[in-house]
DNA sequence: TATGGATAGTTGAAAAAGTCAACGATTTAT
DNA sequence: ATAAATCGTTGACTTTTTCAACTATCCATA
């Protein structure tokens, strides 16, 4: 994860090593610019008691595509067991609830209280303005090309 | 990190929970992919005993920018002391060499040996293969738009 | 030119995150 | 019916991250 991200605003990058061929690495940049978002994001999601994790969880579970835990795991690149703290944390605040699937038993369906949509509407705004300082560098439709591009790399042009 | 890629060349992902608001997340998005990419990247790095890690600090020692270890924890997004092991772990194996900066004897640069610059080179075709096969899913065109957007999201317009 | 405050690297401890194997309950296949 | 597979969960273990010291060195300035 990160560690050092700029606080005043008049301060430039300036960065000598940018000149090093790993500059030109995908996986460095993508990590590179995770982290720094990830800083202005927890940083964000603070003052909701959430971390970029837990809401990524709330957000799965005010999706209403009634997802289970297992699904969640694969889709955040997570281990089952994870999702498990990480629901038992938000339930107990009374934020999700689990419920059996219908059709299957074993499986269960985690669902947003309307404690947690009131609290993830609130968190998406300030994660939407702390991914607007991320991607400050860039403009608009330069965003949406980002977006669209990151998107069909994970999963073709269906996304 | 990463828990699950698809080891069998025909499977799609299909995946339900794309529709989520949250995958038009950048943050996320820049996430995920990297998660992915990881994997390949260990995989593919394991054969020469390095790891993501260990590799872009040889990357960055082989730069011939001789950077100072605080300079590698600044671009690398690392804390100061996780340098210190992973150079560490290079040195011993022969691969880098520390030196007092000349201008500045609190720091050390570090820089490549023969043997570490041989590995590196090879590392860095596997490397390559890697990130090739994490974004098979975009064209030519499209992955250089994407470093430039990353690039650019990073270090502005010089990028 | 000495003295105080900053900075580079290092160490070590503590917290957080990731990995993995096992288990009970359920489902699916035979 | 039985066997194999899957879901969530737990617990152990490893790795990574974070942070506060500490020494050596540099820099500013009185």
């Amino acid at each position: 994860m990160a560690t050092e991200v700029d606080d005043e605003p008049g301060t430039e990058p300036a960065e000598k090593l940018m000149a090093a061929t790993i500059s030109l690495d995908a996986g460095f940049l993508l990590a590179k610019l995770h982290a720094g978002g990830s800083v202005l994001n927890n940083r964000a999601l603070a003052a909701f008691d959430l971390k970029e994790r837990s809401y990524s969880v709330l957000a799965l579970a005010n999706s209403g595509l009634e997802p289970t835990q297992r699904e969640m795991a694969e889709f955040l690149s997570l281990d089952p067991s994870q999702i498990v703290a990480l629901i038992d944390e938000l339930e107990k605040r009374g934020l999700v609830i689990r419920a059996p699937g219908k059709l299957d038993r074993r499986a269960k369906i985690v669902s947003s209280t309307p404690e947690g949509e009131a609290l993830f509407r609130r968190a998406e705004a300030a994660a939407r303005d702390a991914e607007s300082a991320a991607l400050a560098g860039l403009s608009a439709p330069e965003i949406a090309t980002l977006k669209g591009l990151l998107r069909k790399a994970l999963w073709g042009p269906a996304a």
